[in-house]
DNA sequence: GGAGCATAATCTAAGCCTTGAACAAAGTCG
DNA sequence: CGACTTTGTTCAAGGCTTAGATTATGCTCC
């Protein structure tokens, strides 16, 4: 039974300032009257709060707007200079590492070349702590003022201080990434499925904003997925919830890599398409290869498409989100040209009610948001508390 | 983004406070030492808090513990008289109207048939309202001292104060239920799908105790269940969410009553079982007509079985929950004799650390728990903030 | 240019809430 | 009967939000 915690009148402030925080941060500048209303909260509570924040230097005056005839209300914004944030794509060829400042700009990169038959754990540690530093110093930041870091990496991650790691594709079994990255650094370290860091990255800031109940399916070569009730990701007792691409929607079906049958991964992830439409094509032709189907209208798509819809209407059937958002190269390439079918095919199998409660849209975002969902992780963690230095990051 | 609420320091009263009542509630009688314990509250705020309720006479007394050599604890427990609730089951073949003291103890029933092939909207929600009252009579109790009144209804309900049901099996569309029923009462009155109220049954009181990511599975003629996340059940945006029987699991498969292919309930519900088992039965020969097939071994529960175990499949892969119950009549009756089979088979489709951090249970409440836990959707509300009388309810 | 007005932000007193610590209550044991 | 143990209550202190009063800062109009 979700047992709530024990509150005292403290928890009460912690809780309003992240409020009043969250408000600033996805709602943009704003004078403190427009954060009373945001927050609800009384234009006492928001002097306070605002003069503490402001004191810490979270938040920064963004100018004044005139109010007609009276005194002009002063803007205030998150700092976004407060802190940084590095975020860490672990990729099938190489490792991504960004330095982002609060407001998500990139300050710096650095890239590592992996090769995709050897992906040795230590190597990939070891890229992701030299990046970590690389950024750090070409980014012209201090340590001292970087919040965290967030690690996106496919497959599996089980909870705690050593985020073990189970990734089929790259051979892992129980890897400790956690544990190994922390013997380098003492930067406060929150390592999750990169699904689930680029559905977050969509959530914040691309077709899911605003949503609460949102399901994010990432098809790329491979199919994977993120799930938002409430606001959060939803990762379930062993944090290996959200497994869109092992959806079985043909039982007994097609062969995955996972060893299971008729997995959705094994109809609609990009490499199966191929595989299903005779194309033999390696990773790095892939997208050439399935732009290449999508002219020639091959009637593999349609079978595509229709598998898509029954994937899609279990989604809706078992979560019934005000959203869903396709992503990934493969599913952004298939939405642009066959959106509508697959809203259609969506629709022939779901139940009307459920349907109508639900919009099916694309994307925003590229590859490339997973190093920045990654970052926003630690940023989830700076909105809950505002504190600086952060508290040690606990596995996520 | 999941709006968290303006806290203000009286709120943290109320958490507390119904915090302490779920404690008390689903612990059983407590003293107020084990209260601080369980709570994390300090003794001051129990003493107070215990005070007001004692007060209230939402709580009493009940009896003495000794302690070694010291001043015997006082024990505390919900007073079971202090209101009472009634639970209402429409059913293909009867309304049952039920009033429960606050421990769940029944307190009189009331039983009116229905011709499974007329559901008349207006003879239902009339035979709800009669035994209302005929319950509350029966049951001695004044009306003013009923919290409140939870039915469960087959198919999905919308949310608003219409109460809008959308139930296939009964022909209704956009019933609204709620404003019927308000016509005739003014009890507080919760509507909800009945599968959802008896999930809600087997997470209070039966195997789903104690765990708040939660999926039950429940097999009838047909298949519904009930998704529970962080403690409670999951809605969704338009509280469709759960709808387990229309999960695709062969894509393009059998058809369904709800007009698609290949949904779980066209496999493993007891109806479509004994179909494809071609065997005859109507309905109220269902249940003897599967245990007989039962008893022969037919190849037909083979592959009911393996069906079955990709559904679970991808129950685990989505949700990845601390427990599965699989409840239903059928779904009992399945489990007794073939649960290693169906954990099998589910193994046999699911990743290992999913299918690790997840354990498939029996269900221990027939199909009369709907009715009781409609009331626990009242009893929910009460525990929530412990008023009475209860603020006016709003339909979930 | 100054008085009056409008809007924004801060200050203040009051009312709740939890807490630790002191205190009262109610037993056991020798 | 007195020492000891354990349970439960009372109280002052510290935090919190709030409504309402107050101060700050600009505009408009004569």
């Amino acid at each position: 039974m979700g047992r709530p915690e024990r509150r005292t009148v403290r928890d009460v402030r912690r809780g309003n300032r992240a409020m009043l925080l969250r408000a600033l941060y996805f709602g943009g500048a704003a004078s403190r009257n427009d954060l009373c209303d945001a927050t609800g909260l009384s234009g006492a509570t928001v002097s306070t709060m605002t003069g503490d924040l402001l004191g810490d230097n979270v938040l920064v005056e963004a100018g004044l707007v005139d109010s007609d005839g009276g005194r002009p209300r002063v803007l205030l914004r998150v700092n976004p200079e407060f802190g940084f944030v590095v975020g860490v794509d672990v990729g099938e060829t190489q490792v991504r590492v960004e330095l982002f400042d609060l407001d998500m700009n990139e300050r710096a990169r650095a890239l590592y070349a992996v090769h995709s038959a050897r992906h040795d754990p230590e190597l990939v540690a070891r890229h992701i702590l030299v990046g970590i530093d690389s950024v750090i110093s070409e980014g012209g930041v201090s340590p001292g003022q970087v919040l965290g870091v967030g690690v996106g990496v496919p497959g599996i991650v089980e909870p705690g201080p050593d985020a073990l790691v189970q990734a089929e594709t790259f051979g892992w079994q129980a890897v400790p990434l956690g544990a190994m990255l922390r013997a380098g650094t003492s930067l406060p370290l929150l390592v999750d499925n990169g699904a689930k860091t680029m559905g977050q990255a969509e959530l914040w800031f691309g077709t899911g904003r605003g949503t609460s109940d949102t399901v994010v399916m990432l098809i790329g070569s491979r199919v994977g997925g993120t799930i938002v009730t409430d606001g959060g990701i939803y990762r379930g007792a062993g944090h290996a919830a959200g497994e869109i691409g092992h959806l079985k929607i043909v039982a007994g079906g097609r062969l995955c890599k996972c060893g299971g049958r008729g997995c959705l991964e094994a109809y609609v992830g990009a490499e199966a398409i191929l595989d299903r439409a005779g194309v033999v094509a390696d990773s790095a032709e892939e997208e050439t290869a399935l732009a290449r189907l999508l002219e020639s209208r091959s009637p593999v798509l349609d079978e595509t498409v229709e598998l898509l819809g029954v994937g899609l209407s279990n989604l809706i059937h078992l979560f019934n989100p005000e959203r869903i958002v396709i992503g990934g190269w493969a599913g952004l390439m298939l939405g642009k040209s066959l959106l509508v079918d697959i809203r259609a095919a969506t629709a022939a199998n779901t139940l009307l009610q459920p349907y109508k409660t639900t919009s099916i849209v694309l994307g925003r975002l590229g590859p490339e948001a997973v190093a920045m969902g990654a970052a926003t992780l630690v940023i989830e963690q700076f909105l809950q508390d505002a504190r600086f230095p952060a508290p040690v990051g606990t596995m996520s």
